[in-house]
Parts: C-alpha cells; structure tokens; sequence
DNA sequence: AAAATGGGCAACCGCACCACC
DNA sequence: CGGTGGTGCGGTTGCCCATTT
C-alpha cells in the first residue's frame, strides 16, 4: 500500500502490543479513520480523540499527522523560489521560529519549514563551511543568496513584479530602516490563486536581532549608480567578511539552476579566502 | 549487481505553557 | 496553590530511497 509514494505495510500485526499504543508510520486505515472522525466531530481535544476513533495512537501523534498530513490544506510539493525567499527573511528576522514562520506560507506546516531549512539551507553552510548563523553565512544569505532568488523569480515572472503585498505582521519591524528597493518582490506564481499566493517584498528590513548588517538593500537589485560606504553595500557589489565581491559574476546561481548547489566553485574559494 | 553512503522527510521526544479543577 | 490534562513548539531520530562506489 502506498500513500504520498511512502510505502506503508498494513500487515504488521500489533500482537503482542494489540493493546497498546501504536508508532511508526501511519496505516491507511488509521488515516482514513482519524479523516473520519475530524471530519464528523472536528478536531481538539487529541487524547480523547484518538479514543474515540478508535486509533491506537497518542493523541500527540494524531495531532502531529493531522497537522502535518492530513489537513486538506496542506501543501505538498517543492517549495517554491518565493517561499524559499520568504523563509529565509522570516528565518533572518524570527530565527527557529518554525511555526510562527509556517503562519505565513499558507498549506505549509513549521515541520516541512524545519526540515527545508535543516537540510537544504543548513547544506550550503556546510558547503561554505561556516555555521549557519555565523555572521559570514548570514551576509552571504543576503547578500547572494536572496538578491538571486529575487532576480530568478523576477525572470520567471517577466519582470513585471509589484509590491503588492506587504509582509505579514511583524511587531518588531521598524519603519526607519527600510529597503530602498521595492522593485524586489516576489509574487506569487501564476496558478497560485491570491488568498493562497505567498508574496513577499523588501521595503521593509527584517528585524533580526541576530542580523550585524544593515537592511538596506539587496546587491542583486542595486539599481545603477548606487554606491554606498560603510553598510557593506556598493552596486553590484557584496561585502562578506570585510572582502568585496562582485555579485552578479563571481556567483553565478544560475549554473547549477535551483534545487542544486548555491554556490559554485568560485563562491567558495572567494569566501574561504575571508575565513 | 551489490554494497555503501547520503539526503529527504515523517514521526517521535522532551519541554514549556496554559487552562481548569 | 499545586496537580493534571491538553496543546504547541523546537530538536532529534530513524526509515526509505536515490545515488555513488
């Protein structure tokens, strides 16, 4: 039997256990029962839930696979350039705030966010082999990783992006210190119907308090002639690690293509040569 | 072709918080 | 005020599968 492509083996007989509580990967049966249950009397209440509908299961885990499988909201597949892009700014703002952060990507659960981040974002550190919250790979997060993103969701949606959307809610923003680059959003892509669509913009910085750096733009979308001292910004330009580099050459995103390695072999030399 | 390795992801665990008694 | 149950969160584990050797 498969569901979701997992395989999951409904012939394993509880025996010896038929009376106690069940783990592991969920059965189709105990899915189609916790939907039915949730379905007639909704849901709350776990532990008396998992009794009533009969599932040998804690009411934590019917929790958990409700949440994180079962909902018909949930969204499943690749996340999207824009999600990616949204994650990373609301990880710089909000840290390991997984569930706060999944609030504002609708169908996605903190689960699947903690995961993303866990393995891909937590593999191009690795790659750079520097810590995920060192300072040098916060820089490069900003100052390679999200400008690319925003030109390649720029490109895939023909340049003709708007600040539609602000940002979700954010107590800790600060309005002085916005980003003077609201040409660098990001809409939702097409097919995604509005109340759905995951959007983001730049007019205003994250507030992080784990971010050093300043908010005040995004190399990848310097518009010409801007050359600022002193917040480690100058057009075209990044600064990590005290070392300028030129940002649309030196990292080439677009080789690999996304889903692949962030950085190519020559982000990772000029970057060691700033450890 | 088989074994080893690594990545991705679902699920579990421990803890904290809150409401209620 | 302390105990208990329910809930939510972040961290971790373990399984499955694809890729590499």
């Amino acid at each position: 039997m498969e569901v979701h492509g997992r395989v999951l083996s409904s012939a394993t007989p509880p025996s010896e256990e038929e009376m106690d509580l069940r783990r592991g990967p969920w059965t189709v049966e105990e899915d189609l029962k916790l939907i039915n249950y949730i379905t007639v009397h909704g849901d709350g209440r776990w532990n008396t839930l998992a009794r009533c509908a009969g599932l040998k299961r804690t009411g934590k885990s019917c929790r958990l696979r409700w949440l994180n499988y079962l909902r018909p909201d949930v969204r499943r597949g690749n996340i999207t350039p824009e999600e990616q892009l949204l994650i990373l700014e609301l990880h710089s703002r909000w840290g390991n705030r997984w569930s706060k952060i999944a609030q504002h990507l609708p169908g996605r659960t903190d689960n699947e966010i903690k995961n993303y981040w866990r393995t891909r974002v937590q593999k191009q550190a690795k790659q750079l082999q520097c810590d995920v919250n060192s300072k040098k790979f916060k820089d490069a997060m900003r100052y390679i990783w999200m400008p690319r993103l925003v030109e390649r969701i720029r490109a895939a949606s023909g340049s003709s992006l708007q600040a539609s959307n602000p940002l979700p809610d954010c107590p800790t923003e600060q309005p002085g210190q916005a980003w003077p680059c609201p040409e660098s959003s990001a809409s939702a892509p097409a097919g995604s119907n509005s109340s759905d669509s995951v959007v983001t913009h730049f007019s205003s910085p994250p507030a992080s308090d784990s971010f050093t750096g300043d908010y005040h733009n995004y190399p990848g979308c310097i518009q010409g002639g801007e050359n600022k001292s002193g917040d480690g910004i100058q057009a075209g330009f990044a600064q990590l690690d005290g070392g300028w580099y030129e940002n649309r050459e030196m990292f080439d995103f677009e080789q690999g293509g996304w889903g692949e390695n962030l950085w190519n072999l020559e982000d990772n030399w000029f970057m060691q040569q700033e450890v």
